[in-house]
DNA sequence: ATTTTTAAAAATTTCGAAATTTTGTTGAAT
DNA sequence: ATTCAACAAAATTTCGAAATTTTTAAAAAT
């Protein structure tokens, strides 16, 4: 595997999961010393991860991670609701048995890694397991969908949503809730009820949404 | 401006217009003459692209424009429809009178430059400005919505559509349903009427659509 | 004749330093 | 004391070439 791709991928990991501060700078320069190679090569990995939202870029002035904030995290909150409900009803709809073992199986990780984690009371040491199960659950959901256009979309959408609640969720420790919502909509799922893995999806992410939604507008024609 | 960013900007440009055959490779040495600049700009210009779905990457083995397949227009196709649809109808509950004249004014526009090329018979010399204005109608249409991320996700599936289906717009010259169901939109979104705008988006949009989804499926519990 | 090996050419990746731009500091002017 | 200008330091951008890898072509072996 070329270093790019390699340091491309460690930076995305870090940035992913709260390796770096909310508006701190990144400096290729500085960087460079921490992954060991030159500075280019860090700045191509940086230009990719600002395409895909975990990096800002400004002209002559660098790249910095971006700050967290309620508006963008109910963006994302609410783009994420979007693409996983549709992925999961196309899933349901196209996905054949195999696809429902392997979210059973993934499920059945995520749910033991939870089950810990309350029982430890928090998510010391276990915030990096708990953070690849749940985003395999979520990416098997809409795995079946047959779109590699909303999959990919989708995962840049986590990524951010992720990078944005990563200092969060460390804070709350663990949300006892997510046990149950992640089974019911592991169940919705499997008996292939379309409304009600859309209900439970939004249920599961909702409490990441600060403006509730405007009334529905009466069409005047 | 850096030279980067213009860089960027006409690559973009060039790929989204159909200046690239699909499936070309694309040489950093060999556009670094066309634009001028060395090797490592155009790179990391087209890093960028990569994660924006506009180029291919493979490791090791450089760059090269998508292939144009009709599966992969049938999911940005599919995902428009979805991205736009919920734009155009946050845009109604949340857009005041400004964000209508200008939906107004885009359209316009737009739809002068149709007739222009209906008379004419083809696009001939009016597909860059045709190209334009199709893309500021359809962003003003979202553009009300009061959601950043869900306008950049927008505009990066815009440019993947346009990409793909440019060639096809060339050889059909012109598709005389576009002026009405612009129109048509039009009229929804100033009538504010939520489910005729989705419809309207869609029936603009599913000609581009390959395979037609498949069927509900009833719950079982 | 087909496959495998070897060698040359071409393309990609990586690097470090020169050129440019921004940022920070000191001193002069108001 | 504050503002402005000039300068110095730091950071970013751009470049071209060295190192690595892939692709192509030719020769050898089966």
């Amino acid at each position: 595997m070329s270093q790019e791709r390699q340091i491309f991928e460690l930076l995305r990991h870090k940035l992913v999961n709260g390796g770096y501060e909310y508006g701190q700078k990144l400096r290729a320069e500085a960087l460079r010393q921490e992954y060991g190679c030159s500075a280019s090569t860090i700045r191509e990995s940086l230009f990719r991860l600002s395409t895909a939202g975990l990096v800002e870029f400004q002209d002559q002035r660098g790249f910095r991670v971006p700050e967290a904030s309620a508006q963008l995290q109910h963006e994302l909150t609410q783009l994420r609701i979007m693409l996983e409900s549709e992925g999961a009803v196309l899933s349901i709809r196209l996905g054949d048995v195999d696809w429902e073992a392997r979210l059973t199986a993934a499920h059945h990780k995520l749910s033991h890694i939870e089950s810990r984690i309350r029982t430890a009371g928090d998510m010391h040491g276990l915030l990096d397991l708990w953070s690849r199960a749940e985003q395999e659950f979520h990416e098997t959901l809409i795995d079946a969908c047959g779109s590699t256009v909303l999959k990919r979309t989708h995962q840049t959408i986590y990524h951010q949503f992720r990078q944005q609640l990563i200092a969060a969720d460390r804070q709350f420790l663990f949300i006892p809730e997510n046990l149950t919502q992640h089974r019911n909509i592991l169940d919705a799922a499997v008996n292939r009820n379309e409304d009600l893995v859309r209900t439970c999806i939004h249920d599961h992410l909702s409490r990441n949404l600060i403006k509730p939604l405007p009334e529905r507008v009466k069409a005047t024609a």
